[in-house]
DNA sequence: ATTGGATGATTAACCGCTTAACCTAAAAAT
DNA sequence: ATTTTTAGGTTAAGCGGTTAATCATCCAAT
């Protein structure tokens, strides 16, 4: 038994401790080794990274973070994963965090206020640096508490801009417009709008836009369907509209996971879409890219959206693409997605 | 000017330092009132609790859990946020862990090792209790390291259990096998697959299972073609398919995500799904629902591996949903998603 | 009156790492 | 030859919590 038990770790885990023991030096030598700092000769330097390397050992984030005040963390709050806008949204975030050198840490409300705050809590835990809000279910006041805490916080048109606050500003407005106004030159008359969520001003906005634009063209605000911003609202709307007695021959809907529920429950009431009926959903999700037939959407530009506010310039165009009753790829050009900042964005600004 | 400038705090961040000082209790006081360990009499309770709300403090996450050895984290590791597949994961895992007290940390791997050894890393740095690993990218050696620092690890069928490993056995062969005898039963003859990636182990099994089923039905293992486990995989192979001089009358998908690309390449082929030909898929994702026509799948119960390992028993059952070259649902029950644990998976039972 | 819990609160060590301040010896400058 | 830099390290004080050990009361039991 040449082991004494005195020899054997206490924990199990490696600290930097351990690692400075082992190699003689001291802790702060280690810890500058780790974050390159530039402090070390070559010869020590190799030492401890072979004994890092040796014995396995992995910084501890939380004791690392505590010391550094620099918390290297962004936030993103989503309304629902399983709406396909959102893990694109999400995957642009997080390469582009990953490749700045920030964790991410997501969060998702599934739309429910209770969540939303916790997500708020969460992110002022984590002390994150900022926070992109792309959820509407957020209060004021929560914003404001972020932005008090020095959270740079970037969200879609919510509440005016003060300090350390950004706003994504999406046109939906002239989405929708181009929307309606396209389909009315395809020659449809009466268009019907499926709506999201009530409370949601994002969704309101394009409700009013679609509303606007219709008397605009001299027509009836076709009917008007309520919706869940998901596909089972959709669905339910679509077999609502197969039964209208003067149906409408294209349905706008609120976004593209509603507008595949529209497609389907049209389908399923024997419609055909798009001879019979047209569609167009809104987002440019993979969805409308998937669906059969693909329905007509309008571009969000997601991607700008993840990588956050890229200075400030006018960021590229909505494109809608893929008519309703047209076979064939037409890409119209305009509208505008806008970023506004603060001017404490600097903070956070993680784009280039 | 009454206000001194020694009245001013130094940091923005309300410590509980500063909520002790406030109401004149120690902060081991403040921390037991936060942490219900119901050592404190009710009137310093409301108190505290009055202080803390009015001060707006927030306990730092990073500092908590580095002095509690206790890390009430779980992470999961997926390979692309993208595949509708992971979300529904995601979504299922996330909601488990918060009802049990859990943070979640997520990674998504896209289908790159270095990503995923990043990923494992990452949990290693966050101390997880465990850690849900969804993609076969990860090598074995990962494995044992996660295990070796006592993180209960779940994965899919990849290497034999251990300590501290928990194994998701998804009998994919037998899915397949049920595919494919399904579309025997209806009359089908020449039957292609499109592939996933080749070195994933899920995906040779479901190849294999396909292979070996269609002998046994003494078939010919009609013509095998690559894919991605994406849509663009799916799609390239569709219009493959479309140009094969004796045409497949079905094919097999790999997973869900495939079968979209297929049914788009081969409806852009000119071929009519599934009047021409019917195409299955794998997962049983809302994206087969969501189809148009709605394609036949596997369910591999992903609620069951978000939830992990509730206990040990023979989980529920793979159903195939809605056939192909017919219309309307049939269930079809069979096959089996099994959950074997090592003992010490005690540990991170996360389930009641 | 004395002992022995409960109950409620405090003290202070520590979690694992970072970093400002300080030290030392060798190289460069004067 | 002496002073100044500079490179390479060390010391030790935190970061913001938790928690074991300790202490002070107050009250029931002997």
């Amino acid at each position: 038994m040449a082991l004494h038990a005195g020899s054997v770790p206490r924990t199990m885990t490696v600290t930097i401790r351990d690692v400075a023991k082992a190699t003689g030096v001291s802790t702060a030598t280690v810890s500058n080794v780790l974050n390159k700092t530039g402090k070390v000769g070559r010869s020590t330097r190799q030492l401890v990274l072979g004994a890092v390397r040796r014995m396995g050992y992995i910084p501890d984030v939380h004791a690392r973070r505590l010391a550094s005040r620099d918390h290297r963390t962004l936030g993103i709050i989503i309304s629902d994963i399983e709406n396909p806008f959102f893990p694109e949204v999400v995957k642009g975030f997080e390469t582009r965090a990953r490749q700045l050198g920030y964790d991410v840490i997501l969060s998702d409300t599934n739309y429910d206020p209770r969540r939303t705050r916790e997500a708020a809590e969460r992110m002022m835990e984590h002390k994150v640096r900022g926070v992109a809000v792309m959820t509407s279910e957020i209060s004021v006041k929560l914003i404001h508490q972020l932005a008090k805490r020095r959270i740079a916080v970037t969200f879609l048109d919510l509440v005016p801009v003060r300090k350390y606050m950004s706003n994504l500003r999406i046109d939906y407005s002239s989405g929708v417009t181009q929307i309606v106004q396209h389909l009315h030159a395809q020659g449809h008359r009466r268009i019907a709008f499926v709506a999201g969520r009530p409370g949601l001003k994002s969704n309101v906005v394009r409700l009013e836009a679609y509303e606007k634009c219709m008397r605009d063209l001299g027509l009836e605000p076709g009917p008007v369907l309520p919706g869940d911003l998901r596909f089972e609202g959709g669905l339910a709307a679509g077999i609502s509209i197969g039964k209208l007695s003067p149906r409408p021959t294209a349905v706008v809907a609120v976004n593209d996971l509603t507008a595949v529920g529209v497609v389907k429950g049209l389908l399923n009431s024997g419609l055909r879409v798009p001879q019979d009926i047209s569609v167009t959903g809104f987002d440019k999700t993979r969805l409308a890219e998937y669906s059969n037939p693909s329905i007509t959407t309008v571009d969000v530009h997601r991607e700008a959206l993840g990588h956050l506010c890229r200075s400030r310039p006018t960021l590229p165009t909505i494109a809608l693409s893929h008519p309703g009753p047209i076979e064939g790829d037409d890409i119209v050009r305009s509208g505008e997605l806008r970023s506004e900042s603060s001017e404490d964005l600097k903070v956070v600004r993680i784009s280039v």
